[in-house]
DNA sequence: TCTGGGGTCCTAGGACCC
DNA sequence: TCTGGGGTCCTAGGACCC
């Protein structure tokens, strides 16, 4: 059997892409786009790396630095990233008979079927249509197990490699090019992992390659030893096109202001497990438990600090928005204490099934299932096509001003025209 | 003043059973 | 004074990913 070799596809700076391509006056200029609530960095362009501002970070801690360099600051716009997302993916889908959707902006294929010298020029084919088509820029990176081609996606944004694109499979090339990553740069080895083995001396790729492999089982267990496997050219993860079920639902925000109102408190929870509820039938799944957690800013060392979560068995397995609020506020008002500042709100789902497998409570009457599915898919329906839940539960409040902040928010060019710049024709 | 929002898997330890 | 051994299941916590 032909050894596998897989490429890894990855948008550069994806977020900071996604606006530049509306915004093309921003190339070559530090951009940097915040999470939700504009806390915290989550997408830097290379001339904000280069500022030394860290992933991550809150905005607060760098104002000075982005102000003095004009960096352009945007809120999250995750409509036209998911979109953009979409069609880049689309377009790497013309490249492969199987992918994997990894994230967001990742996905990786399976080249087994490319002539064995062609995988350099074909890694480059698939970047120029990307950029061509969607003005977004990748990196590819290729080579016989995913975590070498994760390798190589890393290396190849640094500048390894030729044209953002670059091929790992050759004994000698792994050896000098993993040599220079670092080992906290490793696909897998994350904050402590990374200084766990720096204080055994173990600090690049290719030093965790040439480690024992008992050794590295014992320090980071089955998952570390895969990696450093991985490293050596030994599959442990293969290539999972399906789209598995999520085995649990989150949704949750913090809050633009500080809330002490159960009242609020109510809105958000119900507007929370509504749209966990909503994700729940996007795969056609029920849960059996609905959770809450409600916490205070761990941040603030002023404020007296209170948190806690309840979880709530459903006496049946469900998808129906209703019955998952209901049960939701349950939880709330039982772990609520007054007085207290709450920063933020989580609604998850657990113990998820498929639908179809509906498990009826004995002692409970059974609700009329099919009238409750109709009236949900009618109403995710309606929203899929008006957007910004146009039908809500009243539970979740119709001011909800202690809704998230996102006051740089681009327009979302690519689903919504009303929010088009006007150009006028002449 | 201001600090995201999702997920995955593994492991250790306790409860319980025979 | 003695205080098994092994198995399963569940949960909480910790590591990782983007």
């Amino acid at each position: 059997m032909k050894k596998p070799i897989f490429a890894v596809i990855d948008c550069n700076n994806f977020f900071v892409s996604c606006e530049r391509v509306f915004n093309p006056s921003l190339w070559n200029k530090p951009v940097l786009v915040l999470s939700n609530n504009d806390g915290c960095i989550v997408s830097r362009s290379n001339e904000v790396k280069a500022l030394g501002i860290p992933m991550g970070a809150p905005l607060f801690e760098h104002t000075h630095v982005v102000k003095q360099h004009q960096v352009t600051v945007f809120s999250a716009n995750f409509l036209l990233y998911g979109d953009m997302s979409q069609r880049v993916i689309s377009i790497i889908s013309m490249f492969a008979p199987q992918i994997e959707v990894y994230s967001i902006d990742e996905a990786f294929i399976c080249l087994d079927e490319i002539p064995d010298q062609s995988f350099q020029e074909y890694g480059e084919t698939i970047r120029n249509t990307i950029y061509q088509w969607t003005g977004i820029p990748v990196s590819v990176g290729i080579g016989p197990t995913k975590t070498l081609a994760k390798a190589a996606s890393e290396l190849a944004k640094k500048g390894a490699g030729h044209n953002n694109v670059l091929t790992l499979l050759e004994e000698s090339t792994q050896s000098d090019l993993l040599s220079k990553l670092e080992v906290g740069d490793v696909w897998g080895i994350g904050r402590k992992w990374s200084q766990t083995l720096q204080r055994h001396g173990i600090y690049t790729a290719q030093q965790l390659r040439q480690t024992n492999d008992r050794w590295v089982r014992k320090q980071l267990g089955i998952v570390g030893l895969r990696t450093a496997l991985e490293l050596q050219g030994i599959v442990c993860l293969r290539l999972e096109p399906e789209l598995r079920p999520r085995k649990g639902i989150i949704s949750s925000r913090s809050f633009g202001r500080p809330v002490s109102d159960i009242k609020e408190m109510k809105e958000a929870v119900s507007q929370y497990a509504s749209r966990a509820s909503e994700k729940l039938r996007e795969q056609n799944s029920i849960a059996a438990t609905v959770s809450v957690y409600i916490t205070t800013n761990r941040f603030n060392n002023n404020d007296p600090q209170y948190s806690n979560s309840i979880t709530i068995p459903l006496p049946i397995p469900t998808d129906y928005t209703p019955e998952i609020i209901r049960h939701a506020l349950t939880g709330l008002t039982r772990i609520f204490r007054p007085g207290y500042r709450y920063k933020k709100a989580v609604v998850g789902l657990q113990h998820i099934t498929s639908s179809d497998l509906i498990q009826l409570n004995l002692f409970t009457k059974s609700p009329n299932i099919s009238k409750r599915t109709q009236i949900m898919s009618c109403v995710d329906t309606i929203n899929q096509a008006w957007g910004d839940h146009i039908i809500h539960s009243a539970a979740a409040g119709i001011k909800r001003d202690w809704k998230m902040k996102q006051d740089q928010r681009s327009p979302r060019y690519t689903t919504h025209w009303e929010e088009l710049p006007v150009v006028k024709a002449h």
